[in-house]
DNA sequence: CTGAAAGCGCTTACAG
DNA sequence: CTGAAAGCGCTTACAG
C-alpha cells in the first residue's frame, strides 16, 4: 500500500505549513480566498483525504458505532443490521459489525474490542449463552452508551428496544379466536428463555380474557428449532390435542410442523390453522402459515440506533427504559 | 463517556513512565518480572485497555477491512458478509460495514470514507448503477488491496471472487434434458447485465449441446425481480410457449412465475418443473423451485476475504484474477 | 532495567 | 494572514 498524501506534503507543494493547510481545507477564515484555492487545487492533485484516525485520535472521537448481533445469515438480523446501517449513516456514523454466533466468549472479546477502538457507541442483541454480566457491567463503568435491542438485560441500567413478546401473542392468539378458532394449541419453547416464557405468558392470557379453558393436552413444550416443531406437532397429536389452530413459537418451529404435519397426512394440513411470530418474505408466496406476527426487524434497529445517537449526544439517558416497538398481525390467506 | 485509562495513568500509580507501563504489558524482555506483575495488576484493576486509535496511528496499521455490498437484508448479500466476517476474525481484522442500496453516488461516498478511515483492504460488491470507475482507479493507484466478489468490474487490476454463471446455467439446464425435459423455456434478464447475459449463454450452450433446437416463443426478456416472473409467465403463454419446463433468471422472478401459474391454473403448476439460480432456506420446506443452483455465498465471503488478505500481506498480487466459486446443482423434490 | 526523545497525522489555542 | 508549540495515546530506537 502506497503512503497516502498529508498534510505536509501538500504543505511544502504550496510552500506553507501544514497548519495553513489543515485550516485552508476546511475553510478557515483565517487563510485567503487565494491560499485556500490553491491548496484545494494541490490537495485534488495528490489526491488527499485527511487521515480519519488521526482526527479520530485529536478529536477522542471515531465517529463509530460497534454493532454485535448473534448471527448474521439470519433473515431478522439481517434486516435490523440493515436498519442500523442506514440510520448510522445518515446520521454520519460508521458502524463496525460484530457477529458472538451465540457464544459468550466471543461477544466478551468483541466488546472489549470495540471499546479498544474507541466505538462511541454499541449496539447489542446478547447471545443465548450470555450469563456472567462483568463486561456490561464494566462498559456501564466507562459510561459508554449501550443500547439493547431484541434480546436484552435487564437489571444494568441499559436501555432497549424490543418486541414486547408477551402482548403481541396475547393479541394474535385473540385474533384467531375472533375469527372462530377455539381449539388452540401452543408448540412452545423453553419456558427459562424470555421468549418462550413471555409468548406462552401472552397465549395463555388470550385464553383467559376470551373464557376459554387451557386443556393441558393442548400445550407442548419444547425448543425454538425446526425439529422442536416436527417431534412438537407429532407429539401433540400423541398427547390427544385436536387442535384448530397451533401458535408455534418461532418461524423455524412452525416449518417443523408443516413437515410433520405433512407426513401423518390426515387432513392436519386442512385442518388446522397456524400463526406464528417472526415471518419472511416467501411466507406469503406460499401461503403458510395461515397468520403470523410481523416483527419488524428494521424498525427495530432503527430505533435503537437513534436511541443510541441521542445518548451519545446526551439527549437521552441510560436508564432500563424499554421501548417497544409495534408488532403487526398478518392474515396471510 | 468517561474518559479511559491510559499509559500514563498506570505510569502514575506504579511510578514509573508510560515507556515502561508500554513495554511491562506486552512482555517487554525490557522489564523485570517483579514490575510486570505489579503494572498489570494495576492496569487490571483501572480497567486498562490499550486504545486501538492511537495505536493504529503508530504503525499505520488498522487490522480493518471495509466492506460494501449493494444489500444487507437480502439473504445471498447476509450470507456473505457473515462468511467475511468469520474469516477476518479468525485472522485478526475487524469489519466496517458500508451498505451501497445500489447508488454508485452512495458507493462512491463509502469507498472514499473508508480509505480515509484507513481500511488496510475493500471488499465489495458493486452497484447495478456503478459505471463511473474513477474512485476504483483512485484505489488502484494508491496501491490499496481490493477484492471484488459476486460482482465486479473486469479491466481494472483488481482480483474477483465469483460465480460461473455461464458454466452453472449450462449445467443445470443439462441436468434438466437428462431427466427429460426437452422444452426448456427460459425467463431471463436484460442482455446488458452481466447475470442476465451470461446465464442465457449457459442456457443457449445446454440446448446446442445436446441438440436441442432453441425455439424463439420459449425465451422471455425482462428483469430480474418478482414482477418480471410474473409478466414473464403471462408473456411465454401468450407466445405459445409449452415448456415442460423453465429456466428462471432469478428467484424472485420464479416466485412471481409461481404467482402467474397459480393465477392462470391450467396444470401448469403440476405440469411445468422450475430451475432458478440462487437459493433461500425456505426452498426445501416448501419444494418449490423444484430444481436450483446453490451459490455458496458463505464461500464467496470466505474466499474473497482469504484472497484480500493475502494481498494484504503480499502473499497475492492484485491481477485481473477471476476465483470462481463452485455451485451446486439441486433436485428439491 | 528504566526513561527522554521523536513520531504517526491531525487540530487547537496562542503569538506574531 | 501564517506558523511554532502542544497534545491526542501509543511505540520504537537510542541513551544511560
Amino acid at each position: 500500500m502506497k503512503k497516502k498524501a498529508t498534510l505536509n506534503d501538500i504543505a511544502k507543494v504550496v510552500g506553507l505549513t501544514k497548519v495553513s493547510i489543515s485550516k485552508a481545507l476546511r475553510d478557515h477564515p483565517d487563510i485567503s480566498e487565494a491560499t485556500k484555492v490553491k491548496v484545494k487545487k494541490v490537495a485534488q492533485e495528490l489526491g488527499y483525504r485527511p487521515n480519519l484516525i488521526a482526527r479520530s485520535l485529536t478529536f477522542s472521537k471515531t465517529r463509530t458505532l460497534g454493532v454485535i448481533v448473534p448471527k448474521i445469515a439470519h433473515n431478522f438480523f439481517a434486516h435490523i443490521v440493515a436498519g442500523i446501517q442506514k440510520t448510522a449513516n445518515d446520521q454520519g456514523y460508521d458502524i463496525v459489525l460484530s457477529v458472538s454466533d451465540e457464544d459468550d466468549k466471543l461477544e466478551k472479546r468483541h466488546l472489549e474490542n470495540l471499546v479498544a477502538m474507541q466505538v462511541e457507541g454499541l449496539l447489542i442483541s446478547v447471545s443465548m449463552a450470555t450469563k456472567n454480566t462483568e463486561v456490561f457491567e464494566w462498559i456501564r463503568s466507562l459510561q459508554i452508551p449501550l443500547v439493547f435491542f431484541d434480546r436484552h438485560i435487564p437489571g444494568l441500567g441499559f436501555n432497549s428496544v424490543i418486541v414486547d413478546d408477551e402482548a403481541a401473542s396475547q393479541d394474535a392468539v385473540e385474533q384467531l379466536i375472533d375469527r372462530g378458532m377455539k381449539n388452540i394449541a401452543h408448540i412452545g419453547g423453553f419456558e427459562w428463555v424470555e421468549i418462550g416464557r413471555k409468548r406462552r405468558a401472552g397465549y395463555q392470557k388470550a385464553l383467559e380474557k376470551r373464557g376459554i379453558e387451557a386443556r393441558p393436552e393442548n400445550v407442548v413444550d419444547g425448543g425454538f428449532g425446526e425439529l422442536h416443531g416436527y417431534n412438537g406437532f407429532r407429539q401433540l397429536i400423541k398427547q390427544g390435542g385436536t387442535p384448530d389452530a397451533i401458535f408455534a413459537v418461532t418461524y423455524p418451529v412452525a416449518l417443523g410442523m408443516l413437515k410433520a404435519m405433512r407426513e401423518l397426512g390426515n387432513g392436519y394440513l386442512n385442518d388446522i390453522r397456524v400463526l406464528t411470530i417472526g415471518a419472511d418474505e416467501l411466507f406469503s408466496v406460499f401461503s403458510y402459515p395461515q397468520y403470523y406476527v410481523d416483527q419488524p426487524a428494521i424498525t427495530i434497529g432503527q430505533r435503537a440506533c437513534d436511541l443510541l445517537i441521542k445518548e451519545i449526544h446526551g439527549d437521552e439517558q441510560p436508564d432500563e427504559k424499554i421501548f417497544y416497538v409495534d408488532t403487526h398481525f398478518v392474515e396471510n390467506c
